[in-house]
DNA sequence: TTGAGTGATGTTATCGCGAACATGATTCAG
DNA sequence: CTGAATCATGTTCGCGATAACATCACTCAA
């Protein structure tokens, strides 16, 4: 018992016993158990976080938001990724809830039933995060991809672009990018617009998929003046292809990504982008899983803004 | 125990009450507690996997592979990140510990001396990741980062350059990239060349620094007619550079990278680079691993050899 | 001198499950 | 028809810690 007080600084404890039961642990090289230690409390310092991917370059900072706010609590992120598969994330869910985590941050507002249930009957907060289009179980964090697509719709038709395309991800497990393409159309079609050439890909490399989709749909569509990627990666495929191909950007034909990512700060031109408030996003969420499970109530619902930044391949306004 | 039966598919149970149990457990929202299971049962179907950073794209690849064959058992990788900080690693290494994970996949060979101990100490396999110049705790995979920067030394030297120039990340705690450049600089020695430019980033875009960097040396030394980048990011910013300046590569100015991203096959030219064969060491690590855990011997100690890939940025021998 | 207060340590029960063994029912070969 | 094997289910105990309470020694104010 006085090794379990020693070891947790809880109760009083003799500076002179704490010694030797510290430099007792340290000469065993004693590890405690904390298997047996959370059984006992009840209490484990754990947060599940459940992605679709850590390729994405979006979620690993997230998680570095995320880790950033845990690090000044007891809690300690653990990560499961789910491969943008329902099937999966249930499957990734149970396994970590069986552990009896202190909280959930979770990506996305879409889940199945299933897994649903079990983060409502869970009793622990639940986060989810990256969109806010949709209700979530518990509380949510994110910026809304719809308004997303229809705010950089509207920015392309203010600069005058006239014939746009759209080239992005297969979308049907991608919520998110479907959220931003439908944002977009609606806006544009609210101007009497629309996407004249649409193209996605799955797998390969970003950058390379971003090249190759841009090359075919100037091929079936010279007269392209504009082009919306779904994100910055083959956003900046297309960019090197184009400044290749020596065409004049954003005069001939204006693009434009999302994300923000740090990469396109070393690409020749800088892409026009929206910023996804990824690390704002994994803040937030850990700040409340953090106030929650100190007994604080906190607001539950954050939207976040992005904001357009132009670059250098959108005509400002 | 008959639902502890039904739930872990072991044992004789008759499939009418496993039928009962199993509706039973949906309709409750029952998720079994695995801290309980674990402590009971002295096992943990985990296995730790601690690695410096998320945002290298190596490492999630390594994750990849590890998750690829962990999938096929019952075992569930657990990433800790430890940010390059020896401290750091330690603590998080203790962390999971006393989680009593199945096993323990950790990059690098290099820990403080209390890691090592208790790696040592915690009777479970080990596999130390990504180098092999080195000796391990239990196991090892990797490549010998010595031997890459020697090879790509010799290959530079033999297509005729002669004014080399090294740009890296600042490497005290990096112990593969610093093993790299000293590989690079000894074999370079032997041949009586010495690298004649360098310099070292940390943080920040490496795209953008790739640029940077590159542009610092060759208006210090421009006379440099080959650059070696101790990682594609920073060389593929600098092959951007170096095109928009219009310099003749490889002619000119030869460029390699390390590590052989995918990102690479977007670029205008192909980088040279030497593959790390990430996927791989992550895919035999976890066999080591999943074999050790069913009692089998395995091999401890897999050295992979990278090859290098001579792109369009490096004359062929 | 006393007894309340506090500081340091010990004792016991408990967390939820699984291992090992026990029990009762059924089957089947000889 | 019997005894052994098999199947289905139940019982008991213990995993290694913590919570809650208990104990004992000591201090100090009234």
């Amino acid at each position: 018992m006085t090794v379990s007080r020693v070891l947790r600084n809880r109760g009083d404890v003799s500076a002179a016993t704490r010694e030797r039961v510290l430099t007792a642990a340290k000469e065993l090289g004693y590890v405690p158990n904390k298997i047996a230690g959370a059984l006992a409390s009840q209490r484990v310092n754990l947060v599940a976080v459940i992605i679709p991917s850590l390729s994405n370059m979006v979620f690993p900072e997230v998680l570095s938001g995320i880790s950033q706010i845990l690090e000044d609590t007891d809690l300690q992120p653990v990560v499961g990724v789910t491969d943008y598969l329902p099937e999966k994330e249930e499957k990734v869910l149970y396994e970590m809830l069986s552990w009896r985590p202190s909280g959930v941050i979770i990506a996305g507002l879409e889940h199945t039933d299933a897994a649903r249930a079990m983060l409502k009957a869970s009793g622990i907060p639940v986060v989810e995060i990256m969109d806010t289009d949709g209700n979530p179980v518990d509380a949510m964090v994110g910026i809304s991809h719809r308004r997303a697509g229809r705010e950089m719709a509207l920015a392309i038709l203010e600069a005058g672009y006239k014939k746009i395309a759209f080239l992005g991800t297969k979308m049907p497990l991608d919520h998110r990018a479907r959220k931003r393409f439908e944002g977009f159309t609606e806006a544009l079609a609210k101007s009497g617009v629309e996407v004249c050439e649409r193209e996605f890909y799955s797998g390969g490399s970003a950058l390379a998929k971003g090249r190759e989709m841009t090359q075919a749909v100037l091929e079936r569509t010279p007269d392209i003046d504009f082009i919306y990627y779904s994100n910055d990666m083959i956003g900046a495929g297309g960019l090197l292809y184009l400044l290749e191909q020596g065409v004049d950007i954003p005069g001939q034909i204006g693009l434009a990504g999302f994300n923000g990512v740090e990469l396109l700060q070393g690409l020749p031109r800088q892409l026009a982008t929206m910023d996804a408030c990824r690390l704002d996003i994994g803040r937030k969420a850990a700040e409340i899983i953090a106030r929650r499970v100190t007994e604080e109530s906190v607001d539950t619902e954050i939207a976040l803004s992005p904001t357009i930044s132009y670059g250098d391949t959108l005509r400002r306004p």
